[in-house]
RNA sequence: GGCCAGGUAGCUCAGUUGGUAGAGCAGCGGACUGAAAAUCCGCGUGUCGGUGGUUCGAUUCCGCCCCUGGCCA
Protein backbone atom coordinates (compact mmCIF):
# COMPACT_ATOMS: atom_id res chain seq x y z
CA UNK A 1 0.00 0.00 0.00
CA UNK A 2 2.51 2.68 1.18
CA UNK A 3 5.28 3.64 -1.75
CA UNK A 4 8.87 2.55 -1.00
CA UNK A 5 9.55 5.98 -0.28
CA UNK A 6 7.05 6.52 2.08
CA UNK A 7 8.86 4.00 4.70
CA UNK A 8 11.94 5.89 4.21
CA UNK A 9 12.29 8.55 6.77
CA UNK A 10 14.50 12.06 6.03
CA UNK A 11 16.45 12.62 9.04
CA UNK A 12 16.74 16.29 9.94
CA UNK A 13 19.41 17.18 12.57
CA UNK A 14 19.72 21.41 13.18
CA UNK A 15 20.61 23.31 16.27
CA UNK A 16 22.64 26.61 17.05
CA UNK A 17 25.55 27.20 15.45
CA UNK A 18 28.65 25.51 17.61
CA UNK A 19 25.98 22.96 18.83
CA UNK A 20 27.73 19.95 17.44
CA UNK A 21 25.30 19.25 15.09
CA UNK A 22 28.01 18.18 12.41
CA UNK A 23 29.71 15.93 14.62
CA UNK A 24 26.79 13.90 15.58
CA UNK A 25 25.92 13.56 11.92
CA UNK A 26 29.21 12.41 10.61
CA UNK A 27 29.67 9.76 13.41
CA UNK A 28 26.04 8.22 12.93
CA UNK A 29 27.15 8.28 8.66
CA UNK A 30 30.13 6.63 9.99
CA UNK A 31 27.91 3.44 11.32
CA UNK A 32 24.76 3.71 9.18
CA UNK A 33 23.72 4.28 5.33
CA UNK A 34 23.27 7.85 5.94
CA UNK A 35 23.80 10.96 3.71
CA UNK A 36 24.31 14.24 4.61
CA UNK A 37 23.00 17.55 3.02
CA UNK A 38 24.23 20.34 4.52
CA UNK A 39 21.29 22.75 5.34
CA UNK A 40 24.15 25.51 5.63
CA UNK A 41 23.55 29.12 3.57
CA UNK A 42 26.99 29.62 3.92
CA UNK A 43 28.96 26.35 2.96
CA UNK A 44 27.28 26.75 0.06
CA UNK A 45 30.14 28.98 -0.65
CA UNK A 46 33.60 27.80 -2.52
CA UNK A 47 36.32 30.10 -1.10
CA UNK A 48 34.86 30.21 2.74
CA UNK A 49 36.19 26.90 4.24
CA UNK A 50 37.29 28.16 7.64
CA UNK A 51 34.71 30.70 8.66
CA UNK A 52 31.90 28.13 7.75
CA UNK A 53 33.36 25.63 9.78
CA UNK A 54 33.17 23.69 6.41
CA UNK A 55 33.67 19.76 6.70
CA UNK A 56 37.43 18.98 5.57
CA UNK A 57 38.23 17.52 2.14
CA UNK A 58 39.31 14.22 3.44
CA UNK A 59 35.89 13.58 5.82
CA UNK A 60 34.16 14.57 2.58
CA UNK A 61 35.50 11.86 0.39
CA UNK A 62 34.92 9.52 3.30
CA UNK A 63 31.44 10.56 3.98
CA UNK A 64 28.97 11.85 1.14
CA UNK A 65 27.87 15.92 2.12
CA UNK A 66 25.64 17.49 -0.82
CA UNK A 67 24.91 21.06 -1.05
CA UNK A 68 28.41 22.24 0.00
CA UNK A 69 30.71 24.38 -2.16
CA UNK A 70 28.09 24.33 -4.87
CA UNK A 71 28.30 28.63 -5.79
CA UNK A 72 30.53 30.91 -6.10
CA UNK A 73 30.52 34.17 -3.66
CA UNK A 74 29.75 36.32 -6.21
CA UNK A 75 26.50 35.00 -7.06
CA UNK A 76 23.53 34.71 -4.93
CA UNK A 77 22.02 31.64 -3.22
CA UNK A 78 18.79 31.57 -2.02
CA UNK A 79 15.97 29.58 -0.02
CA UNK A 80 14.66 28.72 -3.55
CA UNK A 81 17.72 27.29 -5.20
CA UNK A 82 18.19 25.10 -1.16
CA UNK A 83 14.54 23.87 -1.93
CA UNK A 84 15.20 22.50 -5.46
CA UNK A 85 18.60 21.22 -4.76
CA UNK A 86 18.24 19.29 -1.23
CA UNK A 87 14.76 17.91 -3.01
CA UNK A 88 17.34 16.39 -6.03
CA UNK A 89 19.83 15.68 -3.23
CA UNK A 90 17.08 13.73 -1.06
CA UNK A 91 15.57 11.74 -4.42
CA UNK A 92 18.96 10.62 -5.12
CA UNK A 93 20.33 9.75 -2.03
CA UNK A 94 16.69 7.59 -1.85
CA UNK A 95 17.74 6.30 -5.21
CA UNK A 96 21.02 4.90 -3.87
CA UNK A 97 19.40 3.15 -1.37
CA UNK A 98 20.49 5.49 1.20
CA UNK A 99 18.59 8.05 4.08
CA UNK A 100 19.21 11.30 3.75
CA UNK A 101 20.16 13.59 6.81
CA UNK A 102 19.66 17.02 6.65
CA UNK A 103 22.47 19.04 8.74
CA UNK A 104 22.32 22.53 9.38
CA UNK A 105 20.88 25.62 10.93
CA UNK A 106 19.58 28.18 8.55
CA UNK A 107 16.80 27.75 9.80
CA UNK A 108 14.35 29.83 6.61
CA UNK A 109 15.84 26.86 4.53
CA UNK A 110 14.85 24.28 6.51
CA UNK A 111 11.24 25.89 6.69
CA UNK A 112 11.10 26.35 3.10
CA UNK A 113 11.93 22.59 2.87
CA UNK A 114 9.14 20.90 5.61
CA UNK A 115 6.11 24.09 4.87
CA UNK A 116 7.20 24.93 1.02
CA UNK A 117 7.61 27.99 -0.78
CA UNK A 118 5.09 30.27 -3.01
CA UNK A 119 5.40 29.87 -6.26
CA UNK A 120 8.09 33.16 -6.65
CA UNK A 121 10.00 34.58 -9.07
CA UNK A 122 13.88 34.95 -8.47
CA UNK A 123 15.09 38.33 -8.15
CA UNK A 124 15.89 40.83 -10.13
CA UNK A 125 19.28 42.74 -9.62
CA UNK A 126 18.01 45.41 -11.94
CA UNK A 127 14.78 46.16 -9.94
CA UNK A 128 16.48 46.04 -6.70
CA UNK A 129 18.86 48.76 -8.06
CA UNK A 130 16.55 50.82 -9.03
CA UNK A 131 14.44 50.42 -6.18
CA UNK A 132 17.59 51.12 -4.19
CA UNK A 133 18.02 54.57 -5.81
CA UNK A 134 14.42 55.28 -5.15
CA UNK A 135 15.09 54.53 -1.64
CA UNK A 136 18.18 56.86 -1.32
CA UNK A 137 16.43 59.45 -2.31
CA UNK A 138 12.51 59.17 -1.08
CA UNK A 139 13.51 56.68 1.94
CA UNK A 140 11.93 53.42 2.86
CA UNK A 141 8.77 54.43 4.21
CA UNK A 142 8.07 56.06 0.79
CA UNK A 143 8.17 52.62 -0.97
CA UNK A 144 6.85 51.24 1.96
CA UNK A 145 3.47 53.60 1.15
CA UNK A 146 3.67 52.22 -2.29
CA UNK A 147 3.20 48.67 -1.58
CA UNK A 148 0.71 49.57 1.18
CA UNK A 149 -1.28 50.51 -2.13
CA UNK A 150 -0.51 47.54 -4.21
CA UNK A 151 -0.64 44.88 -1.49
CA UNK A 152 -2.17 46.51 2.20
CA UNK A 153 -1.51 43.06 3.81
CA UNK A 154 1.75 42.75 3.21
CA UNK A 155 2.71 46.10 4.07
CA UNK A 156 0.24 45.90 7.18
CA UNK A 157 3.36 42.83 7.86
CA UNK A 158 6.42 44.28 6.92
CA UNK A 159 7.63 47.04 8.94
CA UNK A 160 8.52 50.64 7.20
CA UNK A 161 11.69 50.29 8.21
CA UNK A 162 12.66 46.88 6.61
CA UNK A 163 14.35 47.79 3.20
CA UNK A 164 14.56 43.83 2.42
CA UNK A 165 11.31 42.71 2.80
CA UNK A 166 9.51 46.03 0.97
CA UNK A 167 12.11 45.43 -1.45
CA UNK A 168 10.95 41.81 -2.28
CA UNK A 169 7.17 42.09 -1.86
CA UNK A 170 7.45 45.76 -4.92
CA UNK A 171 9.45 43.03 -6.54
CA UNK A 172 7.25 40.25 -6.66
CA UNK A 173 4.24 42.94 -7.68
CA UNK A 174 6.66 43.91 -10.63
CA UNK A 175 7.44 41.00 -11.57
CA UNK A 176 4.31 38.67 -11.58
CA UNK A 177 1.05 41.32 -11.15
CA UNK A 178 0.10 39.60 -8.56
CA UNK A 179 0.70 40.13 -4.75
CA UNK A 180 2.73 38.86 -2.63
CA UNK A 181 0.44 38.42 -0.30
CA UNK A 182 -2.44 36.07 -2.98
CA UNK A 183 0.75 34.21 -4.04
CA UNK A 184 1.95 33.03 -0.16
CA UNK A 185 -1.48 31.25 0.09
CA UNK A 186 -0.34 28.98 -2.94
CA UNK A 187 2.35 27.12 -0.70
CA UNK A 188 2.98 23.28 -0.80
CA UNK A 189 5.28 21.58 1.34
CA UNK A 190 7.52 19.85 -0.21
CA UNK A 191 8.04 16.90 1.62
CA UNK A 192 4.20 16.16 2.34
CA UNK A 193 4.57 12.25 0.73
CA UNK A 194 7.75 11.63 3.16
CA UNK A 195 8.28 10.47 6.80
CA UNK A 196 10.16 13.52 8.87
CA UNK A 197 12.32 12.43 11.50
CA UNK A 198 13.53 15.47 13.35
CA UNK A 199 16.05 16.60 15.66
CA UNK A 200 17.25 19.89 17.85
CA UNK A 201 20.77 20.00 19.24
CA UNK A 202 20.53 22.96 21.94
CA UNK A 203 23.19 23.69 24.84
CA UNK A 204 21.23 24.18 27.90
CA UNK A 205 22.90 26.94 29.18
CA UNK A 206 23.42 29.89 26.88
CA UNK A 207 26.54 30.74 28.75
CA UNK A 208 28.00 27.57 27.86
CA UNK A 209 27.21 28.04 23.76
CA UNK A 210 28.77 31.78 24.55
CA UNK A 211 32.28 30.54 25.66
CA UNK A 212 32.30 27.85 23.06
CA UNK A 213 31.48 30.30 20.30
CA UNK A 214 34.26 32.55 21.54
CA UNK A 215 36.62 29.68 21.76
CA UNK A 216 35.83 28.53 18.27
CA UNK A 217 35.77 31.55 16.57
CA UNK A 218 39.78 32.52 18.16
CA UNK A 219 40.75 29.12 17.16
CA UNK A 220 39.48 30.11 13.12
CA UNK A 221 41.56 32.88 13.44
CA UNK A 222 44.48 30.72 14.53
CA UNK A 223 43.77 28.34 11.51
CA UNK A 224 43.79 31.18 9.03
CA UNK A 225 40.71 32.59 8.62
CA UNK A 226 42.09 35.93 8.58
CA UNK A 227 44.07 35.15 5.37
CA UNK A 228 41.16 33.29 3.73
CA UNK A 229 39.25 36.38 3.39
CA UNK A 230 42.11 38.44 2.58
CA UNK A 231 41.96 36.11 -0.16
CA UNK A 232 38.65 37.00 -0.71
CA UNK A 233 39.39 40.86 -0.11
CA UNK A 234 41.97 40.67 -3.25
CA UNK A 235 39.90 38.70 -5.73
CA UNK A 236 38.68 42.33 -6.85
CA UNK A 237 35.17 41.20 -7.79
CA UNK A 238 33.80 40.73 -4.07
CA UNK A 239 32.46 43.70 -2.00
CA UNK A 240 30.79 44.00 1.43
CA UNK A 241 27.52 44.25 0.00
CA UNK A 242 27.61 40.77 -1.42
CA UNK A 243 25.45 38.18 0.27
CA UNK A 244 28.52 35.88 0.92
CA UNK A 245 30.23 38.83 2.44
CA UNK A 246 27.60 39.69 4.58
CA UNK A 247 28.18 36.66 6.45
CA UNK A 248 29.02 36.29 10.27
CA UNK A 249 32.92 36.30 10.51
CA UNK A 250 33.43 37.41 7.04
CA UNK A 251 31.63 40.89 7.26
CA UNK A 252 33.73 41.89 10.12
CA UNK A 253 37.05 40.66 8.94
CA UNK A 254 35.70 42.29 5.58
CA UNK A 255 35.04 45.83 7.49
CA UNK A 256 38.97 45.53 9.68
CA UNK A 257 40.76 44.54 5.67
CA UNK A 258 39.01 47.64 4.77
CA UNK A 259 40.45 50.00 7.57
CA UNK A 260 37.83 50.28 9.75
CA UNK A 261 38.98 48.93 12.90
CA UNK A 262 41.49 47.00 14.21
CA UNK A 263 41.84 43.46 14.25
CA UNK A 264 40.79 42.57 18.39
CA UNK A 265 37.56 44.26 17.66
CA UNK A 266 36.76 42.80 14.25
CA UNK A 267 37.30 39.51 16.43
CA UNK A 268 35.31 40.84 19.47
CA UNK A 269 32.66 42.02 16.70
CA UNK A 270 32.80 38.71 14.90
CA UNK A 271 31.88 36.78 18.24
CA UNK A 272 28.89 38.98 19.41
CA UNK A 273 27.66 38.49 15.33
CA UNK A 274 28.05 34.58 16.06
CA UNK A 275 25.87 34.91 18.84
CA UNK A 276 23.74 36.66 17.64
CA UNK A 277 22.67 34.76 14.95
CA UNK A 278 22.52 31.63 17.38
CA UNK A 279 19.85 33.50 19.19
CA UNK A 280 18.15 33.57 16.27
CA UNK A 281 18.35 30.57 15.69
CA UNK A 282 16.99 29.70 19.10
CA UNK A 283 13.60 31.68 17.79
CA UNK A 284 13.39 29.82 15.16
CA UNK A 285 13.65 26.16 17.15
CA UNK A 286 11.18 27.66 19.54
CA UNK A 287 8.78 28.62 16.91
CA UNK A 288 8.75 25.78 14.62
CA UNK A 289 8.20 24.03 17.72
CA UNK A 290 10.85 20.92 17.02
CA UNK A 291 9.54 17.99 19.34
CA UNK A 292 12.90 17.07 20.97
CA UNK A 293 15.64 19.22 22.35
CA UNK A 294 18.78 17.58 22.70
CA UNK A 295 21.45 18.27 24.95
CA UNK A 296 24.75 18.05 23.18
CA UNK A 297 26.76 16.89 25.86
CA UNK A 298 24.13 14.23 27.81
CA UNK A 299 23.01 12.96 24.62
CA UNK A 300 25.63 12.19 22.27
CA UNK A 301 25.71 8.17 22.56
CA UNK A 302 22.14 7.56 23.39
CA UNK A 303 20.74 9.88 20.26
CA UNK A 304 23.31 7.89 18.11
CA UNK A 305 22.16 4.58 19.19
CA UNK A 306 18.12 4.95 18.84
CA UNK A 307 18.56 6.70 15.33
CA UNK A 308 20.79 3.48 14.49
CA UNK A 309 17.99 1.11 15.96
CA UNK A 310 15.18 2.93 14.49
CA UNK A 311 17.45 2.65 10.80
CA UNK A 312 17.80 -1.04 11.41
CA UNK A 313 14.11 -1.72 12.04
CA UNK A 314 13.17 -0.21 8.80
CA UNK A 315 14.89 -3.64 7.42
CA UNK A 316 15.98 -1.84 3.99
C1' G B 1 54.39 62.54 48.69
C1' G B 2 52.19 67.20 45.80
C1' C B 3 49.13 68.98 41.73
C1' C B 4 45.54 67.91 37.83
C1' A B 5 41.74 64.89 35.42
C1' G B 6 38.50 60.98 36.09
C1' G B 7 35.38 57.00 39.01
C1' U B 8 27.41 56.93 36.53
C1' A B 9 24.08 50.16 33.25
C1' G B 10 28.15 44.14 31.49
C1' C B 11 31.45 47.98 28.19
C1' U B 12 32.27 53.20 26.22
C1' C B 13 30.29 57.57 27.77
C1' A B 14 26.34 61.70 28.32
C1' G B 15 23.65 64.25 32.10
C1' U B 16 21.43 66.38 36.49
C1' U B 17 22.57 75.43 37.30
C1' G B 18 20.42 70.22 44.15
C1' G B 19 14.11 67.20 43.34
C1' U B 20 17.50 59.67 43.01
C1' A B 21 19.46 59.42 35.51
C1' G B 22 19.89 58.09 29.44
C1' A B 23 22.45 57.02 24.68
C1' G B 24 25.44 53.65 21.69
C1' C B 25 27.31 48.81 21.97
C1' A B 26 26.66 44.12 24.44
C1' G B 27 22.64 41.04 26.43
C1' C B 28 17.42 39.15 26.38
C1' G B 29 12.67 38.32 23.77
C1' G B 30 10.02 38.41 19.04
C1' A B 31 9.09 38.51 13.60
C1' C B 32 10.65 35.96 9.30
C1' U B 33 8.37 32.84 1.79
C1' G B 34 14.45 33.18 -3.70
C1' A B 35 20.02 38.16 0.53
C1' A B 36 18.31 34.48 5.92
C1' A B 37 25.29 33.68 8.92
C1' A B 38 20.33 38.45 5.98
C1' U B 39 16.76 42.12 7.49
C1' C B 40 13.56 44.26 11.01
C1' C B 41 10.79 45.14 15.81
C1' G B 42 10.49 45.37 21.26
C1' C B 43 12.86 45.40 26.31
C1' G B 44 17.01 50.25 30.32
C1' U B 45 16.68 50.27 38.82
C1' G B 46 21.86 51.25 38.09
C1' U B 47 24.23 51.09 46.44
C1' C B 48 25.61 57.60 40.06
C1' G B 49 33.40 54.78 44.11
C1' G B 50 32.99 54.97 49.93
C1' U B 51 31.97 57.83 54.09
C1' G B 52 30.83 62.27 56.95
C1' G B 53 28.78 67.31 56.44
C1' U B 54 25.45 71.43 54.49
C1' U B 55 20.18 71.06 52.99
C1' C B 56 13.23 69.86 53.53
C1' G B 57 15.99 66.90 49.92
C1' A B 58 22.79 65.14 47.65
C1' U B 59 24.39 61.18 42.26
C1' U B 60 24.95 66.77 41.84
C1' C B 61 27.84 71.39 46.67
C1' C B 62 31.88 70.82 50.71
C1' G B 63 35.53 67.68 53.79
C1' C B 64 38.05 63.15 54.32
C1' C B 65 39.16 58.25 52.40
C1' C B 66 39.75 54.52 48.37
C1' C B 67 40.77 53.42 43.14
C1' U B 68 42.56 54.71 37.91
C1' G B 69 45.39 57.79 34.49
C1' G B 70 48.73 62.03 33.64
C1' C B 71 52.27 65.68 35.24
C1' C B 72 55.78 67.15 39.16
C1' A B 73 58.95 65.42 43.06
Amino acid sequence: MSAPGAARPVLILTGPTGSGKSGWAERLAEEAPVELVSVDSAQVYRGMDIGTAKPSSALRARIPHHLIDVCDPTEGYSAGRFVTEALAAIHLIQARGHLPLLVGGTMLYLRALLHGLAPLPQASPELRRAFDARAAREGWPALHAELAGLDPAAAARINPNDAQRIQRALEVCRLTGERLSDLHARTEPPLKDMTVWSWALAPPERAVLHRRLAERFEAMMDTGLLEEVRALYARGDLTAAHPAMRSVGYRQLWGHLAGDYGRAEAVQRAIAATRQLAKRQFTWMRSEGFAEWLDPEAHALSWNRDVRQRIEALAL
